[in-house]
DNA sequence: GATGAAAAAATTTGCGG
DNA sequence: CCGCAAATTTTTTCATC
């Protein structure tokens, strides 16, 4: 999280190996790489302390857990300015799981998760086109997903 | 991955621990549930067994990579139909880290991470718009992402 | 910096309730 | 289905190269 850091290829096949699977053994990664387990786990505590590694999550499967509909909102303020402030509304709600600040099209581009096509009728109705700031939104429905994964270090 | 599952309570709250860190130790969520490893660790598995689980992930900060911009690429392709034919192309190209099948403006919608704008600026040209099925793209640039967060189950 | 073995910690298993 | 505790595996440390 502090001083940078140029990841050399150990630290890449490591990282690779981490992004797809974060519970690799270390002596795992070590033997892949004719490396001691010491020298895995030094390397990965230096990409933690660099920032490189943010964070270990498991991930979900938001179908099985009943969120069936995933679609993108893009967002037009009435003011730019108003940014912050819509923003933190946005926080409010835990359908919105991506927000992110755009040029072109739309002021404010959010990604949604909700249980159904009602619960995002409602969610987009009377949470989000409901804020005062908001001047228009746009829809986006997402029937699949083919592509998802991480960048390549 | 094979049999649904209806979460409970306890499920939850391990869930929701191990979506911020993947590495939390059973002990500890035994112990703020009153329960004991071993439950823990049952739940996780059958959670797993579920598909509802899918993996865990190292996560990592693009920017500390080198790449710097993010960006959605809408898509509009010349058939319908070429779907699939594209898609297989995108898939070859490690920038398209996400790729939707979208209804309304796009065909498919793609987020986009590369190096620097020089760098789009040839992904687009060389890469994307360089593939015949394609008719049109637009592009959305990312100025910052301040939510980023898994679905709350 | 990396090694490798020893120490500490966490995960997994299986018996019994 | 849960808890306990032993057995196994993994992570972490550290003296040495």
């Amino acid at each position: 999280m502090t001083e940078d850091y140029r990841i050399d290829n150990l630290d890449k096949t490591i990282l690779t190996a981490l992004q797809a699977d974060a519970r690799t053994p270390y002596a795992e990664l070590a033997k892949r790489n004719g490396v001691s387990p010491g020298t895995v786990h030094v390397r990965i505590e230096k990409m933690k302390q660099a920032g490189i590694i943010t964070s270990a999550q498991v991930m979900v499967d938001p179908k099985k857990l009943g969120y069936q509909v995933c679609c993108f909102i893009g967002i037009n303020l009435k003011t730019a300015g108003d940014y912050p402030d819509v923003l933190k509304q946005l926080q409010a709600l835990p359908e919105v799981v991506e927000a992110y600040y755009t040029t072109g099209h739309y002021s404010i581009f959010t990604k949604i998760l909700t249980r159904n096509i009602d619960a995002l009728h409602h969610l987009l109705v009377h949470q989000i086109q409901s804020i005062e700031q908001i001047q228009s939104t746009e829809t986006l429905l997402s029937l699949q997903q083919p592509i998802h994964r991480q960048i390549n270090p």
